[in-house]
DNA sequence: GCGGATCAC
DNA sequence: CATGGTGATCCGC
């Protein structure tokens, strides 16, 4: 008899269940068998590393430990100018809704609350995007493929994913947001950062846990939702902290020093925004499995890892958003803060997952779909693209990309589509039949905006690019028969 | 510049 | 039987 899911907690026992009914769902299907192959590789890179670091010397940990003493003093020093008018630390917030979209619904019909419940994921192929507390329970997380939820939870209710109501919702949470940072930022629908200093200073009655605990009610009473929130002297403190008490909680990290360095301390290295399960494997390799871990083995990091995660690693394990101090921008780089260059998107893309399938004829008609699909978009966006990336993923899960660099003035669906074909010829050709397919999508990048030097709106300079370009969106002439007919020809090896 | 990988949401 | 889509960034050629 196997434990009654319905008593699971966090309880060792259940997760144990959890985690056996999952693996026997999963064991020996194509994703699986990916995941192996992909884990694989993540072994062979820290094979590589522990060579690397049995060749490291005393004297190369001992320059390494003067580097990180320069940057140690650099990053402490532009954290100490990062206060207020008056000199203190400002005070950040970070918000979170809980469950949000199944939360959402739960709201609007209160008879989910007290069952399990998921949204997302319907069809065939689908997976979860949301599961409410009560699935939880179960082991059922976001990104579950439904079919495991299933099999978790048989009585599991699955609902169809409604933006338009969460667009609703969120914008009612972001008046709340806004009486206490008219300046909040929001990642996504369901999050927001916030800068409470000013607040603070308006309501010197209130302290930041007080204010935030009020922020939450606020929320609660405004649209029926549970938030959580961290508050602390940073944005990715705050961040971690919004996480620690979900959900309807909250956590105030302190603001000394050495509370920062206490609370990074004792946090597992998965915590750090920005280190996936794949870097948490690497890192546990070597022993190294918090914030202290992380500084105290800091030189020996140093010495193996690549510039960018060592320099995040650094920071992070002192308790500061990674880039701290670094040293300025060369010349001509486009890094201004809140200008318009920051925000400005650096690329558009459009992916779809189908039935697996061999045929030339389907995937051409999906590439000229996802070809029309962000044509629409870079329209919307007022750009045209540089470069164009071609993904597509074989059955097995494996994935391919080829890119190629453009004129930088391409934007219609039949332009897409002449630069994008061919590398669907070429990678389709390298893997013969019976190879199948079962994800193909476009990406454009190195977007220049509609009034940039020699563009204007509707007259291109230079684009020639095949034989009908007449910035017409709407060229699909080329038949998919014609092309399959033609690449029967050209196939085959010699 | 290109292709593979990793990460967040 | 069966595992998403979008956007960003980094690393090693």
């Amino acid at each position: 008899m196997l434990i009654n899911p319905l008593k699971a907690g966090t309880g060792g026992a259940d997760r144990a269940h959890i985690e056996a009914v999952i693996y026997e769902a999963s064991k020996g299907t194509r994703f699986f068998e990916e995941q192996k192959r992909r884990h694989a590789r993540t072994a062979d890179r820290i094979a590589r590393l522990k060579a690397h670091a049995a060749r490291v010397t005393r004297s190369d940990l001992a320059e390494a430990e003067q580097t990180i003493a320069h940057r140690r003093a650099a990053i402490e020093a532009a954290v100490l100018s990062d206060v207020d008018a008056d000199g203190r630390p400002r005070v950040m917030v970070h918000c979170d809704l809980d469950a949000f979209y199944a939360s959402v619904h739960e709201v609007d019909e209160p008879q989910w609350r007290t069952v399990p419940m998921a949204v997302g994921g319907t069809g065939g192929d689908g997976v979860l995007t949301t599961a409410n507390y009560v699935a939880r329970r179960f082991g059922i997380r976001s990104a579950m493929p439904t079919w495991i939820a299933r099999k978790l939870c048989p009585q599991l209710a699955v609902l169809d994913l409604d933006f338009a109501k969460y667009r609703v919702a969120a914008a009612k949470v972001r008046t709340v947001f806004s009486r206490y940072d008219p300046r909040f930022r929001s990642a996504s629908l369901d999050e927001a950062s916030l800068d409470l200093t000013p607040y603070l200073a308006e309501h010197p009655e209130l302290t930041p846990a007080q204010a935030v605990e009020a922020m939450r009610a606020a929320i609660h009473a405004e649209t029926g939702l549970t938030a959580s929130a961290g508050i602390a002297a940073n944005t990715m403190l705050a961040k971690i902290a919004s996480d620690a008490n979900k959900p309807n909680g909250q956590l105030l990290v302190p603001f000394d020093r050495l509370g920062i360095l206490a609370f990074v301390g004792a946090l597992p290295v998965r915590k750090f925004p920005g280190i996936g399960a794949v870097t948490d494997h690497v890192l546990d390799a070597f022993g190294v499995l918090t914030g202290a871990d992380i500084a105290a083995q800091m030189p020996f990091l140093w010495t193996i890892l690549t510039p960018a995660l060592r320099d995040y690693l650094l920071c992070v394990s002192m308790g500061v958003p990674s880039g701290a101090a670094l040293p300025p921008a060369p010349p001509g780089a486009s890094s201004t803060p809140g200008g318009d260059a920051a925000t400005r998107r650096s690329g558009i893309s459009s992916e779809r997952t189908f039935k697996s399938t061999a045929s030339l004829a389907f995937l051409q008609a999906m590439l000229r779909d996802q070809c029309a699909t962000l044509a629409d978009d870079l329209r919307r966006s007022r750009v045209f693209a540089r470069t164009l990336t071609f993904k597509i993923k074989k059955e097995s899960f494996a994935v391919l990309t080829r890119s190629r660099s453009t004129n930088g003035y391409v934007r219609t669906a039949g332009e897409l589509y002449r630069h994008v074909e061919p590398m669907l010829l070429a990678v389709v050709r390298e893997h013969r039949p019976p190879t199948q397919w079962r994800l193909l999508g476009v990406r454009a990048s190195g977007l220049v905006g509609e009034n940039a030097d020699g563009m204007t709106a509707g007259v291109r300079v230079g684009v020639r690019v095949g034989g009908n370009d007449g910035g017409n969106d709407r060229d699909d002439a080329t038949r998919d028969g014609r092309r399959s007919d033609a690449v029967r020809r050209r196939g085959g090896h010699p």
